[in-house]
RNA sequence: GUGGCUGUGAUGUAGCUUGGUAGCAUAGGGGACUGUGGAUCUCCUCGGCCGUGUUCAAAUCACGGCAGCCACC
């Protein structure tokens, strides 16, 4: 078994929050770190010199995508994923869980990771989900997870031994175990049905295991404090590197802060822990509060692509999306200010809002690429400055700058 | 000048025969999106060339204007 060296620097002494760094293969992270995702071995729009240039420090891949297209094979073939995409730096690879969840549940359910559709949440949201059964890409069983391929609908099975062999192909820093994710809908009996078998899955992913790549399991358990809790006692157990952190995080953001205050005191202190799939601004100020290490997060570039900027609060705004605005917005159409006033990222520098206002009404792809590069140095910078609030012991208070 | 055809939102159009909810697409304006989605979903704004008549009721039928296009002189 492989120890992946991890170092706290220092720990807050006003909340759960620390500082830290971890060593990879291809490089140290220092922790907490916001780490952009590529699925398809590309953070889209973005080549590696811009990551580089951002400041970006690893990147996470998809076993799922890469398996179908082209094939761990080939890119093992082609040296691995580091040579294959010409990016230097650490590489982490989801395991192909969460789309056993979006292709499945998440189809079925109508639902994504957050929930679209609560009568009872807070705000309401409006439309209810459209549930299409019939059309799920993935099912699950005790084997592992049956997917049709999106591309050719040929079928494939991915089980956990499965997932790691082809995660050693891939040859990233750190893989995950394979998990299924649970939906905002998912009862009670499914979600610890689910659990369990998350369990037994990660038990098998480890002993799969081969090579001295870090290995994370990930904790399950929908939005139930005894199923959290109980998965993260377990997931602690096992010899794996470090802790990820998955699936439904209940219907609010209360009910998230509510799982991460749950588990977080059952984890070791020596194990970096990762938390998937989030998030946007007030998300990551809450979980690096509660000790979070690393996230990941589809959200800077997915909003780059639909329009969204993010920016900081000293730039001012409106109460509402108090961190993004849209660049779509007719009152940006003579607007000559950067994005952010207060970005220093090279897209601030020198572009004004009135000319990507026009480039992505244009359906100019410059428009997805330049925000997309503001976005992911905005979230990088974020919490590049979250770290250096922990370490002068001033987190709290950035905190409350941000979120007053 | 004569004859024919056509006038529906910002744009392109459907409905007209057989009168009864003005439909669709694009554009515009909001909103959603958290281990990817240049996708998708969602809400909203704006309309029958003008006038008169018939009728319970007119985008629809009739008549008179006006405008555009085409053909002929």
């Amino acid at each position: 078994m492989s120890v992946l060296p991890f170092h706290i620097t220092k720990k807050s002494e006003t909340c759960r929050a620390r500082a830290g760094v971890v060593h990879f293969v291809h490089g140290k992270v220092e922790t907490p770190c916001f780490v952009p995702v590529a699925t398809k071995a590309t953070v889209k729009t973005l080549t590696c010199e811009d990551l580089l240039e951002i400041g970006v420090e690893m990147l996470m891949c998809n076993t799922y995508h890469l398996m179908l297209k082209p094939g761990s094979q080939r890119i093992a073939a082609l040296g691995g994923l580091n040579t294959f995409m010409g990016w230097p730096g650490p590489v982490m690879t989801d395991s192909g869980g969460f789309q056993a969840f979006s292709l499945g549940l998440g189809i079925e359910h109508g639902s994504k990771k957050k929930c679209l559709y609560f009568p009872d949440a807070s705000p309401p949201l409006q439309h209810p989900p459209k549930r299409r059964s019939g059309q799920m890409f993935a099912t699950m069983d005790e084997e592992g997870v049956h997917f049709r391929s999106v591309y050719d609908m040929k079928k494939h099975l991915l089980t956990p031994e499965k997932s790691i062999q082809t995660q050693e192909e891939l040859g990233a820093d750190l893989v995950f175990v394979l998990d299924e994710c649970t939906s905002p809908f998912s009862s009670y009996e499914y979600t610890k049905e689910s659990m369990e078998r998350t369990h037994r899955w990660a038990q098998r992913s480890v002993a799969a295991r081969k090579s001295n790549q870090a290995i994370f399991g990930i904790i399950q358990g929908g939005e139930f404090e005894d199923l959290r809790k109980e998965s993260a006692r377990f997931i602690a157990s096992l010899p794996v590197d470090g802790i990820g952190i998955g699936g439904s995080l209940g219907k609010s953001k209360k009910d998230m802060h509510a799982v991460l205050d749950w588990i977080m005191p059952l984890l070791p202190e020596n194990k970096p822990r990762h938390l998937l799939g989030i998030g946007v601004v007030e998300d990551l100020f809450e979980s690096v509060e509660r000790g979070v290490d690393l996230f990941d997060c589809v959200s800077a570039t997915r909003n780059a692509r639909s329009g969204y900027v993010y920016y900081s609060s000293k730039a001012g705004g409106t109460q509402k999306n108090k961190y993004r605005f849209k660049i779509a917005h007719a009152s940006f159409a003579l607007d000559t200010q950067p994005l952010d006033p207060h970005c220093p990222c090279k897209v601030c520098q020198k572009y004004t809002r009135a000319y990507l206002h026009h480039l992505f009404k244009a359906e100019e792809l410059t428009a997805l690429r330049l925000l997309s590069y503001h976005n992911v140095y905005f979230m990088v910078h974020l919490v590049k400055d979250m770290r250096k609030a922990i370490l002068d012991d001033k987190f709290m208070e950035m905190k409350k700058k941000w979120m007053p």
